[in-house]
DNA sequence: ATAATATCTACCGTTACGTCAGATGCAACT
DNA sequence: AGTTGCATCTGACGTAACGGTAGATATTAT
């Protein structure tokens, strides 16, 4: 018989909870002293050694007790499920690294270190899929796919150029430069997506006046003055009639 | 400005989470009326695209309003750490993911279904290095070495066979059977490890009487009667001179 | 007998909200 | 103006698997 400091050294799990499993019911001590306090024996080990399998192999405590209660023979069955789980979960993350590490790639290459620019393109890559199928119902479903593809294709340069080319805008719009460098920032901006889309695009739009599109998913780094000032030197300039979004 | 309602549509957030980021001071509405109501703007709308674009980094709300405090320039850094910490993650999911592999690929060969005699051949499997580590301080390194070479071989079959193995012997503590068929199963069961490793071994351990492995770290799907019977049976027959032990 | 250590039973804290309950608020319709 | 119906509020409890503490009691060692 073990008193339950003994018990949690052997077994390396914590006196605490040890407790826990005992409240639970998952692991009741063989024998309690009328003072409460808990012993365990040999038999409890065997359990033990069940509970902490189980566990490293990701069950919860309440699929633990499943086990233990059904000497049924599904269990098989439910290690399949349960690496059916995990396998979700390791490519969720690994998801999750691809984008991290698109992000660290862009921020690189760029000297920027504008917060709000850099989690704006982030969340770019990360609503791609929605952004697209939102684009579709506006615009020919052909030609949303054809700048996606480029986009995609040149991903980190384009993100790490329109980096480069919000932080200067924002920088202008704070502290005005030349006209012609910033015509030359806009056509720049403009340049991201191939001169025949953004006709074919500018084109498309023409029938909807005045477009609007949804900014929650199409975040831009600018403020609403900002952009609008940003709109009015496009205008001014005359480049491609006013399209603006990314 | 949007009723919170409202802003909970746009950004695909639910109302509750909205609330919990307003009392936690993570999204604070841009106003909030007499009679309480939160109302947002497209101001709210920047920081909350910060908030689930962290979020889907796996950053929690604390690590959060910390970047959305510190402008400060650590973001790629934190990136990385962030991506590191993800690895880490998923390399421990790795690890169970191939356990679970081996241990269905062992079920699926055996057609026993003997919970007690599966889970501790499992826990044989995640406790391999302590196991070394702890006859290693018992038993010469080589040897030990040699023996874990040889099972890590044919880790898949030697499992197969020891479980079927276990079974039947169980099933021979409760209902006797022929002699020669007991002892063919123990000398079935000594054979998983080749003779000249069973040998040496036996040598070592006369050194010590009566040697006590750990019962936590060398599970065995008999109960205490069952294997007092085994080892009594194992003298009358004369297998080895009396090594158990997996 | 006394001191030191182990154990007990509570109860609160963690994360990021979900889920009520009961009280108001607001917009629309009669 | 009154009523209906929906939106929103605060406040509280629940989640999973314990960790950490306090104050009381038990066991063990000296």
């Amino acid at each position: 018989m073990y008193s339950i400091g003994q018990f949690a050294k052997k077994t390396g799990l914590t006196v605490r909870a040890l407790r826990f499993y005992s409240e639970k019911g998952l692991l009741e001590p063989c024998f309690i002293s009328d003072a409460g306090h808990r012993y365990y024996n040999d038999a409890s080990i065997e359990t033990i050694q069940k509970i902490v399998t189980l566990k490293y192999l990701d069950y919860s405590l309440e699929e633990i007790e499943e086990v233990l209660r059904n000497e049924e023979q599904q269990l098989i069955e439910s290690l399949r499920f349960q690496k059916l789980q995990l396998e979700k979960k390791r490519n969720q993350i690994d998801r999750v690294i691809a984008s991290l590490d698109q992000a660290i790639e862009i921020g690189k290459r760029s000297e920027v270190i504008d917060t709000t620019i850099f989690l704006s393109v982030i969340f770019n890559l990360l609503k791609e899929d929605e952004q697209m199928d939102y684009l579709k119902s506006i615009v020919p479903d052909e030609l949303v796919e054809r700048i996606y593809d480029f986009y995609g294709m040149n991903i980190i340069e384009s993100n790490q150029k329109y980096i480069d080319l919000a932080n200067r805008l924002k920088q202008a719009y704070i502290q005005p430069i030349q006209d012609e460098n910033l015509k030359s920032l806009i056509e720049q901006l403009f340049s991201l997506i191939p001169q025949d889309m953004v006709v074919e695009l500018a084109e498309v739009l023409k029938d909807y006046n005045d477009i609007q599109f949804d900014e929650w998913l199409f975040p831009t780094p600018f403020t609403k003055e900002e952009e609008e000032w940003l709109m009015s030197q496009v205008e001014r300039f005359g480049v491609y009639g006013g399209v603006d979004d990314e």
